[in-house]
Parts: C-alpha cells; structure tokens; sequence
DNA sequence: CTGTCTGCAAAACGTTTGCATGGCG
DNA sequence: CGCCATGCAAACGTTTTGCAGACAG
C-alpha cells in the first residue's frame, strides 16, 4: 500500500471516520459484516498495523487485553482507568500536558514520534466503596 | 489476603523487589522454578492482580502484548516504544512531567489513583531507514 | 472443620500466520 | 501474466478459569 488504497483498506479506514473515539479491531469487523461486506478479520488487523506504521492511527491497550485505534488528527484523549471493573473514563482534552517542549525535553531527536499515551490507573468511586466493604477480591 | 501474606506470594513480591525494573508474570514464574519452588502460573497470575488491587505495583502492557509489572515505590520511567520493531527504550526518569499537580487538574477527586503511564510511540531510528528504504511492509 | 489458596490442565481471548484464491495492473 | 491483497482456518501466546487437593486458622 504506498498511497493508493484498496477497497478493503478504504472502508476500514471510512469506518475509522465515522467514529467520534476509539474502535477495536473486532468492532470494526462487525460493523463492516454488518453492512454487507465480507472483509475478513486478518484483513482488518492487517491494515490496522499497516496504518499504524504510516502514523495514520494510534493504538492503546485496554485494561481487558484489547487493542483500540484511533485516527491521528482526531483530537486525542487520555482517561481515567479502573483496574477492577475495568471502566474506562475519558478525561476533557483540552489541557494535555503533553506538549512539544515536553516531547523534545523526554526524547532523543533520532525517534519520530507518531503519538503517545498518557492514562492513569486506579481505583473508580463504586470499585471504592466496594473494596471497603471487603466484599470483593480478598484473593 | 489481608494484610498478612502466603507463602507464595511472599516469595512472588520477594521477586518483585529484587528486579529493578519491570517484570513479566511468566519471568516471575521462571524464577521461581529455578530456585526450586513448584509455584504454579496461575497463582502468580492471580497473586499479582491482587497486589496490583491494592496499589502495591503497577502494570504495563507491552507492544507485544505482554504485561510487565513493577513495585510502585519504585522509581517509575516512561518509555519510547517502537512500534515496528517494538522495541522499548526508558526514558531517563528525573523529570517526568505528571505530577501532583496535574493530577489535580485533569481528573474528578472521586477516583483513587495509584499511578500512571506515559507512553511515547513512533519509529525508531533503524526503522525509519528500513521505512525509507522500501524494503519494508508496504502493505 | 471451614474457608481460602494452590497447582494443574483445559479453556478463553485477541491477535497472527499459512495458504490457496482472487482481483487488479 | 504476475503480484499483491484477501478470506478462511489453524496456530499462537498470554491470561483466565474449573476443579480437586493442600493448607492454615
């Protein structure tokens, strides 16, 4: 794929648009089935690496073990994210701190950086009270 | 586990302590075999999910896919992660620039954090000239 | 005794790969 | 005609789960 793209390559990254945050790999297999295309899964995987490594798109690894992707110029998000139920919570984007002076003060000019990740762990208000309650995970 | 801990998992944080860095489950594992104790997998699985419920380590999922863990006390690093080779580079640790400042600023006060990720993604520099050459993944 | 922790093996899950087919230049 | 992309199914590696037995309070 060097510029041109395939009609497979073309409707995963439609799909990729038409979302306003983060998609899996299966979702969008699903929504693509569902309207009548017979793209196969190893396909959309496929593509989604090839994207990723023309910085079209990021990746973040869920909590759950699942990779999410994301265009590129969309506006970018971090989140909150719960370590037990797993609930992964935007944080408001307009105050990233993660801005070019950081990157060139953190980084070795011989990287291209396509983008990064910033996400915090932790516990969410109801996985709280659970935990006090010891009614959970004593292990 | 309240407070007080079995033997495995004594020996499972004996581990943890005496890397330096981050460390996989199946590493853990490894180790402890070698040094003759017949822990099984699954019990260092479910030993660090419950340490890292307790906010006594933290988790970070590789490129791979892989999870690697590490004490929270320890000194934390972000990393530049490749994501063609997926090699993993810390970043030197001194000045990460989330701090409790930033904390307060961009999440809701009903969360309890335990800690962060950092994550910067982008080619490294033998894979950018792999890209230029074209010999690479033109998919 | 009772309840939790453990090891083992099997299952689950998301993702990757091999291979034969198909489509486009 | 040749080459790359595709679909399918099988393979892969990590993590999770079910279960019976071991252990501790």
């Amino acid at each position: 794929m060097r510029g041109k793209l395939t009609k497979s390559q073309q409707k995963i990254l439609d799909v990729l648009k038409s979302v306003e945050g983060e998609i899996s790999a299966q979702e969008i297999h699903h929504i693509l089935r569902r309207n009548g295309f017979s793209t196969g899964l190893a396909t959309v995987y496929r593509t989604l690496k090839s994207f990723l490594l023309q910085g079209l798109i990021k990746e973040r690894i869920t909590v759950d073990g699942e990779s999410l992707y994301q265009l590129l110029n969309h506006s970018h998000q971090h989140h909150f994210n719960c370590i037990n139920c797993g609930k992964s919570i935007p944080l408001p984007d307009n105050n990233c701190p993660i801005n070019e002076a950081v990157y060139k003060s953190l980084l070795p000019n011989n990287f291209r950086i396509y983008y990064h990740t910033l996400e915090f762990f932790g516990l969410c208000e109801s996985c709280q009270t659970l935990a006090n309650d010891k009614k959970q995970s004593k292990v």
